[in-house]
DNA sequence: ATGGTTTGCTTCAAAGTTGCCACAATTCTT
DNA sequence: AAGAATTGTGGCAACTTTGAAGCAAACCAT
């Protein structure tokens, strides 16, 4: 089945970059100048993911973003030119699923385009888990995760983490139970075209680690030999 | 299978420098002055990377790229001393995969290149076998196996399972009932250029026995004598 | 700018894995 | 039944991977 992909840009020469990049992948994709086009559009006849720069005329790439997700769960990618942590947190407070700054290397998009539609695909069959993205609240054991406020709780006290810290362990408990690979987490946290050594994640999980303890959870998070984490929980000490 | 990578920069340290390093994390590395030269090159052999400098005597790198993407669909990284946000969009416009701004570090640059092949390997991996390599579970028995989280269970019981451990149970699981040749493990699990002796699927096997035995497993794992092993079911006890 | 945080890297020690060995137990051959 | 070949067992040492502490560069909010 050929995925249908919606963007909006009012370059030119990146939207048609991107749609000749997307179109040679095998994707079926209609370029817009402006979001509002691509919402009239959307309205009409959704499509299976939407690439949204941020700097348009009209309505920004937020705003647009903030209107889709009212009516849809469409994976959204959004294209900055700036680089800004609080542009990223914003951009996925409302709801956006991946973040690109410009310049980009169209071949990575693509590549993260079709990781997106992968991982769709592997949720669909474990359809058990139906991540609509933004859940207010994910709790496993003793530990509150608010996505929204970049906050999470253990045993209601209030873990202080970074946003690196934050986002391991949110994705962790996403995917509770299974052992992930260090590589996974590089490649989800990180970023795929990420250039520190694999070692980083052992550095992430230590702070983790130190900070759960320190707020008396009874999460842990296990090592897996020779290949990664997983979570699990603590005995209750004798 | 070694990789192969063209470079073209008309600074014969840099060159080489960036050749040296390369080589030293075991690429075949073919250095060229000019991107005319490179371009040559390409058409009578093609590699599996390009990495251009954007400076050079004769047609810039910009213009080689542009030549190359005509023919090949190569990775391509870029290099220039210029840091302009013009230069860049148009170089990723032309279509090169990456970009790496004068001064960089070589190191980085081993990195990014070793990522880029990483990732395409995994693309090509989950493109060949979207469906099939993707089971989340393999059942046999009482054991349940869970191959992208290197987690096995018998009787509900996790098993603590090493990674070479894992991979022999489930190579036997995924042929259960046939009699499998110690060659043949050897060949799969250790690799066909693999300098260990026979009797290490043994120590592997032995280890396996117990770790099941110890989890109450049903399972048993039969010796073939003068030949190999086989999955077996012990009889319920009493 | 600037002062505090974050974060990845380095180094070293600790822990886990794995192939090999010697020898005992088993099976096959004669 | 004796001898030869093959397999099971426990131990071990080399190797790999991981954890911890410290550090410096990058980052971020004032």
């Amino acid at each position: 089945m050929e995925k249908i992909i919606y963007i909006a840009d009012d370059e030119i020469n990146i939207r048609n970059l991107v749609k000749a990049f997307l179109e040679k992948e095998g994707f079926c994709v209609h370029a817009f100048a402006t979001g509002d086009l691509l919402f009239d559009a959307f309205k009409n006849a959704p499509c299976d993911l939407v690439i949204l720069d941020v700097m348009m005329p009209g309505n920004s790439g937020f705003i647009i973003c903030t209107k889709l997700r009212e009516i849809s769960a469409v994976p959204i990618i959004m294209l900055t030119a700036k680089d800004t942590e609080d542009d990223y947190v914003s951009g996925l407070a409302l709801g956006s699923d991946d973040y690109f700054t410009k310049p980009f290397s169209p071949m990575k998009l693509t590549m993260r385009v079709k990781a997106m539609f992968r991982r769709a695909a592997m949720d669909a069959q474990n359809n058990n888990a139906p991540k609509t993205a933004q859940a207010d609240e994910i709790i496993f054991e003793d530990i509150k995760i608010m996505p929204n406020m970049l906050t999470a709780y253990a045993q209601d006290k209030m873990l202080n983490l970074t946003k690196t810290e934050f986002k391991l362990l949110a994705y962790m408990i996403e995917n509770q139970g299974k052992a992930i690979a260090r590589q996974e987490l590089l490649n989800t946290i990180w970023g795929y075209d990420s250039i520190v050594e694999t070692r980083a994640t052992d550095d992430t999980v230590k702070r983790l680690r130190r900070k759960l303890s320190e707020a008396g959870s009874k999460l842990s998070i296990d090592t897996v030999w020779g290949f990664g984490f997983k979570l699990g929980v603590k005995k209750e000490g004798v």
